[in-house]
DNA sequence: ATGGTGGCCCGGCCA
């Protein structure tokens, strides 16, 4: 089974790249986030028409989380469910194919000193209670998308440009590997453990011809799927080219 | 050097 994550940078100006995309990687479970749609703009024909089951949870102008899945879509939950006090749209649960899967997309957090900063590690807290409360660590439980963190210096391009900013804090990767304490792992580096490896390039000043990036887009997997990842990989083709997304996507294969 | 690009949708905000 074929599991990616992509963040499209708005589904609507991106979806001619996810089409071609999709026939080209055929991945059988897709993340989305960023879609920057409302749930009524979410284009479900179209994926549909390519053989994809797909749920959405939007808000319309920013944020949005998507799941398209080829092998079943059941129990979807937006956000962290029943008395979520959410205001933005940035998580969404489905199990396909026997896995428990959740797209994310974690706040940005701006700088150190910004309220969004404080916001992010409070979701970041409430991810983890929510797989406490909600999911097994001993099942197959993957949840993949922005983290809006980058897990160590490995996957920074210039972490000494990042000290003192969002993306690289102590208290951001504290809060990361509370969330993977709970039982995941960085499935991409079970099969990827160089360093320099990134699925976000800064659109401007020719960030991504000059290798300058971060990767902040994961797939964690509990063990049980850990023992199952047979392939993994960042598809860089997805960030060349006409209109692309600021994202690659990220992409892991698992045996049956 | 406090720049640069690209999404929202048309004046700034967000990444």
């Amino acid at each position: 089974m074929r599991i990616a994550t992509w963040n499209v940078n708005s589904l609507k100006a991106r979806l001619p790249r996810v089409e071609e995309w999709l026939a080209d990687v055929a991945p059988d479970v897709v993340c989305l986030q960023e879609t920057k749609l409302a749930d009524g703009a979410f284009p479900s024909l179209a994926f549909q028409g390519l053989g994809y089951e797909s749920v959405h949870h939007g808000e319309g102008r920013w944020n949005g989380v998507a799941i398209l899945s080829r092998v079943g879509i059941e129990d979807p939950l937006n956000g962290f469910g029943p008395g979520d006090d959410d205001p933005e749209a940035r998580l969404l649960w489905a199990t396909c194919g026997g896995v428990r899967i959740a797209s994310a997309y974690v706040p940005n957090g701006r700088s150190l000193d910004d309220d969004h900063y404080t916001y992010k590690l409070g979701w970041l807290a409430k991810l983890r209670q929510h797989l406490v409360d909600h999911e097994d660590p001993a099942g197959s439980v993957v949840v993949a998308g922005d983290f809006n963190i980058a897990p160590t210096d490995d996957d920074v391009w210039n972490p000494a440009q990042f000290v003192g900013a969002t993306h690289t804090s102590e208290p951001e990767r504290a809060a990361l590997a509370e969330i993977e304490a709970w039982g995941l792992v960085d499935t991409f580096r079970l099969r990827q453990p160089e360093a320099g490896l990134y699925s976000w390039w800064d659109y401007r000043a020719g960030n991504f011809h000059k290798k300058q990036g971060m990767r902040i887009d994961l797939v964690l997997g509990t063990q049980a799927v850990a023992d199952r990842v047979t392939f993994a990989t960042i598809d860089r083709n997805a960030r060349k080219g006409q209109q692309p997304s600021d994202h690659a996507p990220v992409i892991i294969d698992l045996a049956p």
